[in-house]
DNA sequence: GTGAAAGCGCTAACAG
DNA sequence: CTGTTAGCGCTTTCAC
């Protein structure tokens, strides 16, 4: 019914289109009282300007996308995401973005999904999930020569800018938080072998073992990735070699892993200490207090959001690099909690 | 580098801009070797028509959202939502739609959206989550006159096009199954009690006992919100009435009820059985199969993408609704797997 | 401070 | 089957 234009609004307004297009966007150089004449109008009539013409004229379209690639199939099974998908949905109702969501379901939804994304007029920018390196999309995307963010360290960074945590630190912290409660035996389990994400919190933990003069027993590192039956089945793997600690690179494989230990009849945290990475909301997937790593997942959408926001406005040239703090959240399962009892009552 | 437009493409191919314009659309009246030599730049160029100066001249973006209210807090608590807005993507997808997310976090955001939303020119339809009667935001949305279609039924419905699943026949399905099963004391747990799944539930769960001459014990009715932690105080405040047999109306509540179960010392399914709703993966979140009513969750998204679409092109007129069927997944938490093994044994 | 006018890049009659 | 032409509804110089 309201097929109202500009042009309406002027007439009804007694003034010019290019009088209500700068009252619309809060140009200045507009006279107080027209101003509010123009604004009482669009309020009585309910009026919003078209957003594909306002597009095409302005060449914005104050729209962003967030990829994930095939190889991030954990969409639905780890709360990581949809946590971030919140976190962008934040960033872009803070500046007034909208969010579109591209889930890449397999080969084909990638040949197609690829082009409509390089349209010029549709995206303003793109936040890229990075994905294990055969995923040639980020390539492919970085191409199409669209402003865009990637979500994790890509591999090469190059030329690329991103948004990451500190996960060699995040995991240093771990495994030093570990070493100090006094563990001797301390396992880990990886997340998949090809993301960084995985790579940097190996070299986390070797480094906090380095630092306090250990080697690295390949005995005591387990693969995972990512999922929990991953760290189900790592953590049964690395029974044997008697760890009386493990960190596990994700708070869903340190479920598993749990399982795992739970099921050998072993206590947690008076048998194995264990510590995860994320810090999602398990629920009662486990009855257990997890120590884990606090990711700003939250935060990591927004800020992903501005930072892209400021490579659309400014150019993609310097590249930018922004990486987020982590925090160690100590709960029940390393065991420092009952240890600090313990030196108090002495 | 690519700023490419019709006009070049039809100069490269000596042909006019409409023509290109066909061959794009896949109009037919082209010859084919015209066709073919078009296409031939377009592949060349490296083309993309732009998407704002089309949505501009044709009404039509291709583009829909999903709004999801305030009320639904559960997005990253509860795997249906991830899993749905999965569906959504597929749906997508498979149209050349883009797909883009409203997140409704606040009040504020509410006011912001909805002019956004609501804007011409942005979005060719919407799919908006049922939330508590107390979102005015889906009569909000359909005076802005935007072609929607409501997932979950809505109330009142008239005059609204809407996808559900049969809950009333699937939470009857589940309190059947129990009573066939031989419980006596089958108690159920509750959704929020203001959201009309919810409510579907509760009746086929009564329905089921009258046709069994049984009536409703309000003591073994447990007010849940569909919230793992609300599982669990609802079992708790069950358990002193000594029921059976639990029907869940979803299965995080039902994980949540399990644990309190299990707390309690009782065991599933020897001591109380337990049937869920949904079947999300529960991953690790508990030993045992449960028992439960498989919604379609993927399915139910492509088709509320197809039903849109039919609102788009066809009118909104007359109101569409689509039921779709549940299943009843049978595994341990029941108990009648070992029913069945011990009659097999007699 | 305000209006006129020229596009933004495409689609879709309408001729031919 | 193909080209010409008129917009789609807005932003944005450029005069005044």
């Amino acid at each position: 019914m309201q097929e109202l234009t500009l042009e309406d609004i002027a007439k009804q307004a007694g003034v010019s289109r290019s009088t209500v297009s700068r009252v619309i966007n809060g140009h200045p150089n507009v006279s107080p009282e027209v101003r509010k004449r123009v604004l009482k109008v669009i309020q009585t009539t309910g009026f919003h300007p078209n957003a594909a013409a306002r597009s095409l004229a302005s060449q914005r379209t104050n729209m962003i996308g967030l990829v994930l690639p095939r190889s991030v199939s954990s969409f639905f099974t780890d709360p990581y995401f949809p946590i971030l998908a919140q976190g962008i949905a934040f960033g872009c109702n803070n500046h007034n973005l909208t969010f579109s969501l591209f889930l890449v379901g397999n080969k084909e939804d990638e040949e197609k999904i690829t082009p409509r994304i390089s349209r010029r007029g549709l995206l303003d920018g793109l936040l890229i999930q990075v994905g294990s390196p055969g995923d040639e999309l980020i390539e492919r995307l970085s191409k199409a020569s669209i402003p865009s963010v990637i979500l994790g360290r890509p591999s090469p960074a190059e030329g690329i800018s991103y948004i990451d945590v500190d996960n060699v630190q995040a995991a240093f912290m771990a495994t030093r938080h570990l070493i100090n409660t006094g563990y001797q035996r301390i396992a880990t389990i990886t997340g998949s072998r090809d993301s960084t994400a995985s790579l940097d919190r190996l070299e986390g933990y070797t480094r906090a073992l380095h630092q306090a003069n250990r080697g690295v027993d390949p005995a005591l590192v387990g693969d995972g990735d990512f999922t929990e039956v991953s760290g189900y089945t790592a953590m049964k793997a690395l029974l044997p070699a008697e760890p009386d600690a493990v960190f596990s690179a994700s708070d869903i494989m340190a479920v598993g892993a749990i399982r795992a230990i739970q099921e050998a009849g072993l206590r947690i945290p008076q048998d194995i200490a264990i510590v995860g990475f994320d810090d999602v909301p398990l629920g009662a997937r486990s009855t257990l207090q997890l120590t884990t790593i606090r990711q700003p997942i939250l935060k990591f959408g927004i800020k992903a959001v501005e930072l892209l926001l400021d490579v659309i406005e400014n150019g993609a040239k310097p590249t930018r690099r922004l990486i987020l703090d982590t925090e160690l959240v100590i709960r029940d399962s390393c065991g420092a909690r009952k240890l600090e009892a313990v030196s108090v009552e002495r």
